[in-house]
DNA sequence: GGTTGCTTGATACGACTGTATCAATGATGC
DNA sequence: GCATCATTGATACAGTCGTATCAAGCAACC
């Protein structure tokens, strides 16, 4: 297999501390590696148009976080796809489109990468609700203000049905895993209130309680939407039964 | 290591094919492993009192069930305080007190260890959940009765604590497993037309439709059952929520 | 006595997992 | 030319996993 690397050092000569772990050796010394590196710089020629303007202070750390994203994006769609228990360091490395090594590096351990993958997907769903609140017909209609918040929980399009899985997921990690649910109770409280909110201000019925029906309302549609994610609700059917409700809460519609 | 059993058999002489796969030999055939068996259950003095009249024939079968169920206790166990991921196959066995091999036979494959604890355990769950309403004070209390039914989803005590992180283990490996899904749909259908029903009977308050009432009750007493277990919310606080609901549903108190 | 059947004990295999180790790659500053 | 830095490539290791294989244990029938 490895029969010209047996000899010795490719720029000088022959010692090559003939390790047995790691990446096997083809210098001598750390000289003579730079001595190469030079010789095949030199022959690539200058770098195009600016060598010496070299990358700005911010590309690092900028090119850390992208890198940081892409992988994380490799568990998202793995454990939507196949589960958490699908998503090893291996996979999520294939699925990123880097090696192993990256992800170590990056990510330190498999149990800081299922962290830091699950703080992205916070920061990720909530800019895309955020989003889609934005791009609401008439802001001033509460009533819709608060449809598009509840329907943010069910699986209405690949998207959604992706992050409420792998949701689901990391939900039954955190279960067994304190720094998981650390996550998960420092990132979704105010879900709630926003509703209860939503509720007190477009006018709830008199004698409902806007607290208890927010809170009824939220864990109902997550609950309503994972019966649609594994087939035991049709779509059609939850959003009719949350429209009844909006409709008792808010009847002055 | 093994010194004595390297030159033959125990009861005869010496054949005894040396196989590199499986159990180590020591005797070189049938015959001989039965002569040996039977001069130790001579040594052994007779059975205490009844030889003769034997086992009766639904003894096997129900041995069998009773070691299957032990071991989907082990499951069951397993999952619900380190989740199902950690439920391996030698895990199980220890926990259940028996051998890797017991658990091989009696369910061949992992994959049909798991589809039979779950059937099991949704059969233990409704016998349970029966065991507890037979025991209401007042079966005619209607609304006693409809809130013992959806108690049975919250974490009230260790029992229904256990199952349900079981369940929720469960319902995330049914989102990757069809067979695993297939026991979720045909098990659990009628809860909600049970609490429909229940809301008819009682009396339900004018203009509220005791389908779509339950559909949001059961959803989102499991959904609040959930956040009681990550400490999300307190139990106190879910049952004053549900209390609520109960009084704006069933208004003739 | 020998044979057959169901059940269990005692290994063994190959695949995979998370992690660790050592070196090469570029780039920068001296 | 040399040292140093953060990043990446190329392995290697020890362990666990699900499963397979062969034989022993035990009872029943012939």
């Amino acid at each position: 297999m490895r029969d010209e690397n047996l000899v010795g050092c490719r720029v000088c000569g022959a010692p090559l501390a003939t390790a047995v772990r790691g990446r096997p050796p083809v210098y001598c010394s750390r000289s003579c590696q730079a001595k190469a590196y030079r010789r095949r710089a030199g022959a690539r020629g200058r770098p195009a148009a600016a060598p010496p303007a070299a990358a700005e202070p911010a590309a690092h750390a900028e090119g850390r976080s992208r890198r940081r994203r892409q992988i994380a994006e490799a568990v998202w769609k793995i454990a939507a796809e196949r589960g958490l228990e699908a998503a090893s360091m291996r996979e999520v490395a294939a699925g990123a489109g880097v090696s192993l090594r990256v992800v170590q590096y990056h990510f330190g351990s498999k149990h800081g990468l299922l962290v830091s993958a699950l703080h992205l997907l916070h920061e990720e769903n909530d800019r895309r609700a955020r989003a889609r609140m934005a791009a609401l017909d008439d802001p001033e209609d509460l009533r819709a203000v608060l449809g598009a918040v509840l329907n943010e929980f069910l699986p209405l399009d690949e998207q959604r049905r992706g992050a409420l899985r792998v949701f689901v997921a990391y939900y039954v990690r955190s279960l067994t895993d304190p720094a998981l649910a650390e996550v998960f109770l420092h990132a979704s409280q105010p879900v709630e209130q926003l509703v209860a909110g939503l509720i007190r201000q477009a006018g709830a019925a008199p004698g409902t309680d806007p607290g208890r029906e927010a809170d009824l309302l939220v864990s109902g549609v997550t609950g309503l939407g994972m019966d649609v994610l594994h087939g035991r609700r049709t779509l059609a059917d939850v959003r009719t039964t949350l429209d009844y409700h909006l409709d008792r809460i808010l009847p002055a519609h």
